[in-house]
RNA sequence: GGCGCGGUACCCAAGUGGUAAGGGAGAGGUCUGCAAAACCUUUAUGCGGGAGUUCGAUUCUCCCCCGCGCCUCCA
């Protein structure tokens, strides 16, 4: 089977084929940073960063380019109740975004681009919108005339030919020859920021910018542009509209959209306020990779219910899959090989290229990974596995690890690196259980009292080793005697 | 109302016209100085309800029930 996605745009799943042969043009759409983002939010990056790692994977060169939306009501108002400039403001918040990029483990986009540094190109394609005809001014805003565009709605399969009963006009804020009609440049208003521009003073639209800095970026057709699905209508609507009305040509060819978390059964959104951010749940003391490990293991068009539960659950599923990929680099394994197992791990392989193929069925990938953990566990306690065959099976899990980038645990070095573990500060008490403080012993210091210990079981001197033992519990790290050795874990 | 998504074991969650992946949790077992951890085994005659098509449906069709999303703030 060869890769597939589901295209919002044909509500079906289609063969993916890039318009040139082994390149792939992308664009996702970011954050708006007038805040923190919350785990919704990167629900979708998680999403979008397995996207362009799995299409590295196969073989693509990957051109993926991420707006970051720094100017809009939001950041606007939050800047002035910060008291900041709105170049100053944001810049906060896109560090931040930047930092739980970071933790996640999400891969940097080829381009990052933001909204204020491409008012010069806007403002021409707006002026190229109003030469053809498919834009207006009205009191020095300028609004894209829906009516002008017959394909609208072909996204969102919304037919707005009949008039909608009802439909609510903001005329209260600017004045639209009609109610569909959306915003390509607001007027200056008092307060506000604004640029000088042909068009006149004001600021740009929220729907432009990435109709802009998109095709500037990737052309004027492009692969593959992605978002959550509260983009579908009418963000994205409004991107097919102005782009293709602007250049006449085809803007998108392949439109992911991934499902919304959810949380205790309703939308995890900021006007709600029913939101976690990154940080919420590293201050209750999960781990990042624990977060991407959940945000990943549902399929990207699934809902996905978020609960501390189910993130506890995540964290188990990882230790499994850690403690495999730990002794099976560590263990010792009698000499030879078995060659029925170089063929098991490449097996394994398959399937989760067959499952991810299929419309990145991270679920199905997972399983294959577990399937190939519990036969390889068997067959070393049963002491058939060989030596020879360690590296077919650290191929298996590295090649699956590049697309989910969770097996190395680097976790408490990027906290400590990021500034998020205080020296003896504890953690919270996430589920219940009450936890040790962690994170301020140094690794070297534990391989040191881990030798200790070793001496002291050596001579019998098991009160001691089980003293030492029982110190680093409490200083939130774990001690497993295995057959490779003790192995240690912080909590 | 329009459009769309979902309802699978205690929890999370795949999937197929031919008889239910995987993970967590629980239970049993193995290993270990001890404990912990780890590892193995095990847990749905059943896939929201009803009718239909079929040799056979959880999977297709129709109706119904429930939850959620979008319908110009929103990943």
């Amino acid at each position: 089977m060869s890769l597939s996605f589901f295209n919002t745009l044909t509500g079906k799943v289609e063969e993916f084929k890039p318009l040139e042969q082994g390149h792939v043009r992308m664009y996702t759409c970011g954050p708006t940073v007038y805040g923190f983002a919350h785990i919704g939010n990167f629900r979708t990056f998680v999403f979008q960063d397995i996207l362009r790692r799995y299409l590295k994977y196969r073989g693509y060169e990957v051109l993926h380019v991420m707006n970051v939306t720094d100017v809009d009501d939001n950041t606007i108002r939050n800047a002035q109740a910060a008291g900041l400039a709105l170049r100053e403001f944001t810049a906060r918040y896109i560090e931040a975004f930047q930092v739980d990029r970071e933790l996640l483990n999400l891969e940097t986009p080829e381009v990052v681009v933001r909204a204020t540094d491409h008012i010069a190109d806007m403002v021409k394609v707006i002026e190229t919108l109003i030469e053809k005809g498919f834009a207006y001014e009205s009191n020095g805003s300028y609004y894209f005339r829906v009516q002008s565009f017959p394909a609208y709605g072909k996204l969102s399969r919304t037919d707005f030919s009949g008039i909608r009963a009802g439909a609510r006009v903001d005329a209260d804020k600017y004045d639209k020859d009609s109610a569909r009609d959306f915003v390509l440049w607001k007027a200056a208003k008092p307060g506000e920021p604004a640029w000088d521009t042909p068009l006149g003073r004001g600021r740009p639209g929220w729907h432009i910018e990435c109709s802009v800095m998109s095709m500037k970026y990737l052309g004027e057709t492009f692969d593959i542009h992605s978002g959550g699905s509260d983009l579908i209508f009418p963000h994205h609507e409004n991107e097919i509209a102005q782009s293709e009305a602007a250049t006449g040509k085809p803007f998108v060819r392949y439109w992911l959209h991934s499902e919304h978390l959810t949380v205790n059964g309703e939308k995890m959104s900021k006007s709600l306020g029913n939101f976690y951010t990154l940080r919420d749940l590293i201050a209750q003391g999960y781990k990042p990779t624990a977060i991407r490990y959940l945000l990943a293991s549902v399929p990207f068009r699934k809902p996905l219910n978020f609960t501390l539960d189910g993130l506890h659950q995540a964290q188990q599923s990882l230790d499994r899959l850690r403690n495999f990929h730990y002794r099976l680099a560590m263990e010792k394994f009698p000499a030879g090989e078995n060659p029925a197992f170089a063929e098991r791990a490449r097996a394994a392989r398959l399937e989760f290229e067959t499952a991810l193929d299929d419309d990145l069925n991270t679920a199905e990938a997972l399983a294959a990974i577990f399937n190939l953990i519990r036969e390889g566990n068997t067959a070393m306690d049963q002491g058939e596995f060989r030596a020879g065959d360690r590296g077919d099976f650290l191929d298996a899990l590295k090649r699956w690890n590049q697309i989910f980038g969770v097996l190395d645990d680097k976790d408490h070095e990027k906290l400590r690196k990021l500034g998020f573990v205080q020296e003896s500060e504890p953690c919270g008490i996430p589920d219940g259980h009450p936890r040790p403080p962690a994170g301020t012993l140094s690794s070297q210091e534990i391989e040191r009292q881990i030798q200790e210990r070793e001496q002291a079981r050596r001579r019998g001197d098991y009160a001691r080793a089980d003293q030492i033992r029982q110190e680093l519990l409490e200083a939130g790290v774990l001690l497993e005697d295995t057959k490779a050795g003790t192995r240690w874990k912080r909590r």
